[in-house]
DNA sequence: CAACATGGTTGTATAATACAACTATGTTTG
DNA sequence: CAAACATAGTTGTATTATACAACCATGTTG
């Protein structure tokens, strides 16, 4: 009976093994295109898309610690990818905008990616690609859902 | 044509992002079972497998460097968890071995994780359990292949 | 207005990680 | 067999991601 779970267990540990190798991986990959990371990618594409973004909104995004939020953010300002405007309607709050070279950067690492999703895609049977995006949107759910109220051997 | 594509690859970003949240949840939470990081049970447990591992096995098992090898296996040693023997045949190699404290040790953090882990699995409906850690498998060796050949940008 | 809450940055510390240089041991080959 | 090459591992050095706590400035509320 207990074989029953841990077995199901193994599967799940090799499964956050290769999880976690992917995604280093992909970090380090994906820092080649236009010297911008996988995290910073993130960040541009997350103000892309809103066209102006708190630092509140892209800690929520990025879900990590609001100080590490500024320091991810601030290379992309140097870099002159990002700026950090005022808010209007709350002087405490900061709105990062695109500048037109991050515009422009935004693009060329979009082209970069799509290449290796492409790649990715390839790889997954065309009849299982539905399914296996699916099923790996549940995977990463559930996984949110248990840490959320995780908190082990306390 | 192109909208297409870009759906999808949005879709891929999207499953990127979420994956790199869920490793940085679990090695967060998981670091406090026992004061075991992620990395180091995979070390562990590595080990346990095997009964005893060289330094290049695990650098394959963990996919990181060698050097990063050797740090991570590091901390272990000076917990007293595993011990670092020389191997007979061949002087330059090293094996690692559980004490019987590592060992102890390896026991009571897959107690802890079989509490995630059950967390997780109850979180994903019944019928799907099976269509969805196949799916992912499929997805993780898709990237794997892929990232084995990438090389972007250039 | 005083107390509390929110948005953000900075100080400080640590873990994970890479790459290059190096040591020691093995293997192959002219 | 000695020289050249290959392999196993560690150490030096540097960077990135990350957290937590302390802090400042601004807002909100009793």
């Amino acid at each position: 009976m207990l074989n029953k779970i841990d077995e199901n267990c193994g599967d799940l540990l090799e499964i956050f093994v290769g999880m976690s190798q992917v995604t280093r991986y992909c970090r380090q990959d994906i820092a080649f295109c236009e010297g911008v990371t996988f995290h910073q990618f993130m960040i541009l594409d997350a103000v892309a898309k809103k066209k102006e973004l708190s630092m509140a909104d892209l800690h929520v995004i990025l879900s990590v610690e609001k100080s590490t939020t500024t320091r991810l953010v601030t290379p992309l300002i140097q870099k002159g990818l990002l700026r950090r405007d005022r808010a209007e309607n709350d002087l405490r709050a900061v709105k990062l905008v695109l500048t037109s070279e991050g515009k422009n950067i935004h693009k060329k690492v979009w082209v970069c990616l799509l290449s290796f999703f492409n790649k990715v895609s390839r790889n997954i049977p065309k009849n299982q690609k539905d399914n296996v995006l699916k099923s790996i949107h549940i995977f990463i759910n559930a996984i949110k859902e248990a840490a959320a109220e995780y908190s082990c051997c306390k």
